[in-house]
Parts: structure tokens; sequence; C-alpha cells
DNA sequence: AACCAGGGTGATG
DNA sequence: CATCACCATGGT
């Protein structure tokens, strides 16, 4: 969004003309992240990290309340406001299937999450739907996050702290069979065993074999980690929707103009055919 | 009441 | 490699 000005008020930030390159539910509660939530008078609320944001659209801008230039490079970082998402859309309208799904809906953005959550979100996704896998994640918040001061919601827990817990301990949180595989994560973690840093280094398909080692984690999950999590915008998560998507459009694969940005394309794919059906 | 949900695992051909 | 039952839980 290079384009796009920045000005700072007592208010909060204006990401000024922002608004058609940001949309705000499809990007916020298309099941990439779990935290948002759309409040009565129509702001977002939620968190990332240990950080807690309400934003909303007022006409063409989009306003992030509550922050000042301080901690503004984190949700700049978070919301991926380095990418030129005008541009993109540009590139994206040459193609048809994807032109289509632009018209329908235009501006979701794919965040740049931390990883271990993200981790651990997609663990929670495996054959499960949204609002439940928010449910989830919120009561494992509530459960083992640090407190966030003014607010009555919580960081996500530290791989530190599941570590240390037991299956029954986790029960509370209702994920079922997916509770193991949280553990099993948050052990590798705690142990060094499996470095999330030192991935972040890596290249793509290495970086996958590595989250392949985490019970519960499939091709599928890790890339989702890798384009939600570690910021590899060309990896596509090949969910049953994508497989649809694929088989029926892109027989041949993806055209290799739009494969370096194969996920971002994925999530505009993803949202249109799921919800016209 | 039966079926589904942004899957993965382990056991079978 | 391809297929398949099974996994826990909640929403429709």
């Amino acid at each position: 969004m290079a384009e796009v000005s920045t000005v700072f008020a007592p208010e909060g930030v204006h990401l000024v003309g922002a608004a058609r390159q940001f949309a705000l539910p499809e990007t916020l509660d298309c099941g990439q992240a779990f935290r948002w939530r759309m409040l009565a008078d129509g702001r977002w609320e939620g968190v990332a990290g240990s950080r807690f944001l309400t934003l909303e659209r007022r006409g063409e801008d989009i306003v992030l309340l509550g922050i000042g230039a301080d901690v503004f490079p984190f949700w700049a970082d978070y919301f991926d406001l380095g990418r030129d998402y005008a541009a993109l859309e540009q590139l994206f309208r040459r193609n048809p299937p994807l032109r289509r799904a632009m018209d329908f809906c235009s501006g979701i953005r794919v965040l740049r999450q931390e990883p271990w959550e993200t981790l651990c979100t997609f663990i929670l996704s495996a054959n499960n739907n949204i609002p439940r896998i928010k449910g989830i994640v919120e009561r494992l918040c509530q459960g083992w996050g640090e407190t966030i001061p003014k607010t009555a919601l919580r960081a996500f827990p530290t791989p530190e702290r599941l570590a240390a817990l037991s299956p029954g301990e986790l029960a509370p949180i209702r994920a079922g069979w997916r509770s193991e595989y949280l553990l099993d994560a948050a052990r590798r973690v705690a142990a060094g065993q499996l470095d999330l840093l030192a991935l972040a280094q890596l290249p793509t398909e290495e970086a996958l074999a590595g989250l392949l080692e985490v019970k519960g984690v499939g091709e599928k999950v890790a890339r989702c980690v890798l384009l939600f999590g570690f910021g590899r915008v060309e990896c596509i998560p090949m969910d049953v929707w994508m497989k649809r998507v694929m088989a029926e459009l892109y027989p041949r694969g993806l055209p290799r103009y739009l494969r370096p940005y194969g996920g971002i394309a994925q999530q505009t794919l993803f949202h249109y055919y799921r919800t016209i059906r």
C-alpha cells in the first residue's frame, strides 16, 4: 500500500484511502485469524501476539484506534501494509477466474501472524469450523494467556506454558482429539526440538519439512502456517475448497505470473467460491 | 437425527 | 501411492 498515506491523530492512526485495499470483515473473519470479532457498531477488535486493537472503516479510510507511532510498526507489519495490494489487484485481474473473484470481493489481505500462534490455531482448525475454532482459541487464551492491560482479553499462551499441561487440564477448551496435537507442538517448541525462529530462515520446502514433524500437522496445515505465519505468500494450502477450485479452474496450475503470490490469490478465490458455493 | 466442518493418522489393498 | 475408518465437539 505504498501510495496510502498514514496520519497520526490523538485517537489513533488513519490509513488514508486504504479501505478499498483492506476489506475488514473478509480479511479478519475469513479463516486465517481467529481472534477478531465485529462489535455491534461495526468496529472490529482483536488480539495479535499480546497486543489489543480496535479498528474501523471510516469512508475511504481505515482507522487503527487507540495506538500511536510507537506500536504502529507492529500493526503495519501484521496487516502487511508494506505490500502494494493495488498493484497486486491489477495483476490478479489479468486472470479471468481471479477477476470474477475480485469483482465479488476485493481487498482481502493476508495477515502476517506470529508463527507459534499460527501453528496452534491451524492444528486446531483440522476438520473443524471457524466459529468453533474461535471458541476453542478464546478458551485457550483465557485459560493460560497473559493478561492484557485495560482489556478483558488475553495474549496467546506461550509454548512453555502449554507444554506443562496434561491432556486433562486442556480438556476445558473442548478441542477434542486436537488437544493431543497441540501439546505435542508445545513440547517440541518448548524443548527447542522445533525452532520456529530457525525455520523462518529456511527455504520454504525445508521449513515445510520441519513443520510436518509435528503430530497433527499435514501438508495443508503446514502450508497455512507458512502462508499466514511465515509470510510465504507463494504457498497455497490445499483444503477441500481449493482442491475444487484448482481442479475446475486451473487444471494446469496457476499461471506462472501469479505463482509468487499464489497464497494471496488463494485467499480471494477461497472466499469467493466458498461463499457462492 | 444425520450430516458437516479450511484434516491427519494409521491400517489396509 | 490410494483409499478409508476414525478421531471430539458443536452447529445446522
